[in-house]
DNA sequence: AACTCATCCAACCGCGGGCAT
DNA sequence: GATGCCCGCGGTTGGATGAGT
């Protein structure tokens, strides 16, 4: 059977403008979100369903870190990767500020380019790759699946309980948890405001001046600015290993504040907790 | 200054899974 | 079981921007 296309003919298409980020999150805001098929005539916008749910959460859901990504987000992606292969959404699991598009992005512009380069300099090097390196004994497919897999569970339920806790008023006993669950829709909000109203004031030269692409909070003083302004949210750079028990036993965990985040067993290797800069060879030899 | 080329990334497209009927 | 619909995912595209000449 064949499918409809998805988007009526007229609807609107390309980048949000900051007047439609406010139509969707302030309807998001009352309704919440779900139900995307209504969500563009009920929040008076002319985009279709999936544009707007991609808007939302790529964008204005609360929580996503823009900018840079850290070291440790880095390692965790190339390691996630190599296990999982391309399933960004689960990768992007593991990053609770990062977005599946994010990830998959800085993963074809960045991360692919830089271990090529490191894989042809281990070749000629006669180094052994990352994934037949591991000192680990080796498992059978049916049981590294099943590792696998109930590793994910494990930490998504992990990542529910603590996401859970954080949005808990015990946190910030004057807000409601609606308030906190959305409050950092409008800082994000904002902040794409602030990044257009920049590059408008700016910049003459870009009469197109992409609304989407001003919000480049990696790049400019703009993020060092807003930051300040912004709400606490998680940052995987102030996670801390609890006890650096390298077995890598299901009591390890990962704390942040008073959050606990059990360590994968089968995801993690030594490398997370060695010298930020330097792999050992023969385990997971990547430097980035 | 003007042009070309490379890079980045927001947004789109199409497919598959899951659910309801 | 067949069909239709919605949602989520991964791949791809195209415009904006930066670097190089």
């Amino acid at each position: 059977m064949g499918r409809l296309p998805c988007c009526d003919k007229g609807v609107k298409k390309g980048p949000w403008t900051p007047e439609e980020d406010l139509l969707l999150v302030s309807y998001i805001q009352q309704h919440g979100p779900g139900n995307w098929k209504t969500v563009p005539t009920s929040a008076g916008l002319m985009r279709c369903s999936k544009s707007c749910r991609l808007r939302w959460t790529n964008y204005l859901r609360p929580g996503i870190k823009r900018g840079n990504f850290t070291d440790q987000e880095e390692k965790l992606i190339v390691h996630l990767q190599e296990i999982l292969g391309n399933r960004w959404a689960t990768i992007a699991s593991y990053l609770p500020e990062r977005t599946d598009n994010d990830v998959k992005n800085y993963w074809n512009t960045h991360l692919k380019k830089k271990l090529k380069k490191i894989q042809t300099l281990n070749q000629e090097g006669g180094v052994v790759t990352a994934a037949s390196s591991t000192s680990q004994p080796a498992l059978s497919k049916g049981q590294w699946e099943r590792r696998v897999q109930a590793d994910i569970h494990m930490a998504k339920r992990a990542l529910d309980e603590a996401l859970a806790l954080q949005d808990k008023p015990t946190v910030s006993p004057t807000t409601t948890t609606a308030t906190t669950t959305y409050a950092s829709s409008a800082e994000n909000i904002a902040r794409l405001l602030q990044g257009w109203m920049k590059n408008k004031n700016s910049s003459a030269k870009t009469t197109g001046s992409n609304y989407s692409t001003s919000t480049d909070a990696s790049s400019s003083a703009t993020v060092a600015a807003s930051k300040s302004d912004l709400s606490p949210v998680m940052d995987c750079s102030l996670f801390k290993l609890d006890s650096p028990n390298l077995e890598g036993s299901e009591t390890d965990h990962l704390n942040h504040g008073d959050i606990k985040i059990p360590i994968l067993t089968s995801l993690f290797e030594t490398w997370l907790f060695e010298e930020e800069d330097s792999m050992e060879v023969g385990r997971f030899d990547i430097i980035l």
